[in-house]
DNA sequence: TCGCAATCATTAACATGTTAAATATATTGC
DNA sequence: GCAATATATTTAACATGTTAATGATTGCGA
């Protein structure tokens, strides 16, 4: 009979794992504005896109609804989005980012893009790449 | 000036996807026996490492100390683990698995060693311990 | 046009993640 | 042997994750 493989060995804990190391130095730079990951992932969804739809933000940002309505509720109140109405389907908005929120980003960027590329340079960006390519094919199976 | 990686092609976010969508079938399983994701790791880690004391428990569950807290004492009140006091040291405890917690490893054992196994061969065996690999690489950076 | 189903978003309720502060016990230095 | 420090864990407070239920609006069909 098959067994469970080792916790050491399996892939649910070694990806919460690799993500709590990644995380770490990005969470230090977002604590001196105020951020978290979250409201940081939203803030570069927002900059690389433009303004989007809930559902849409969603999807790019990796979060659920219920949470990102928080979180776009908490970030509209300190300013760094604005939630409009859509013309035609009441249903709907647009979230868009505001000046105070791309300075968040202008501010961050480089930092961040250096962060980035330590976790490349170090693991290498052959390694890199082929880890970005197989938690993309592990996401598309089925 | 080195700029943003695509939120497309970040890591944080990728891990982020990867383990939600690894997660889904094995959330699925559990629920059917009132188990959140985070009380089946501390099963499988007393399980396969016997009784342990919280910070070794939450060492090899991937939890931080706080959340574990909270878990084993949920977990405690349920029956599924008992924690003892250590001999010499009254800071410590031993957190140890009960039978009813060991009847659930044994029920769904095969179920969960089943679905890591379609991740395994849906990815390709040695894609799968490339992964793994890499993950392990990404933790002991530095 | 009325009502009903479908869609999108929010709210609710509870579990966990995260950081900082508090607690309790052990150990060290004087 | 006692105060100061170190260690192990828990509590506290707030943010997010997760699932189910609710609300709001549109579009369709009788």
């Amino acid at each position: 009979m098959k067994h469970l493989p080792s916790t050491q060995r399996s892939l649910p804990i070694a990806l919460i794992r690799a993500r709590e190391h990644v995380m770490t130095p990005i969470r230090q730079m977002l604590s001196e504005s105020g951020l978290t990951e979250q409201q940081w992932r939203v803030l570069r969804v927002l900059d690389e896109h433009g303004a989007l739809e809930p559902s849409q933000l969603a999807k790019h940002a990796a979060l659920l609804l219920p949470s990102q309505t928080r979180i776009v509720q908490s970030m509209a109140q300190k300013g760094l989005l604005v939630r409009c109405e859509h013309k035609n389907d009441r249903r709907r908005t647009v979230i868009k980012i505001t000046d105070a929120g791309q300075a968040i980003i202008n501010d961050n960027a480089a930092k961040a893009a250096a962060i980035a590329g330590q976790f490349r340079d170090k693991l290498g960006p052959r390694r890199f790449e082929t880890l970005l390519d197989i938690l993309d094919d592990l996401r598309d199976l089925e």
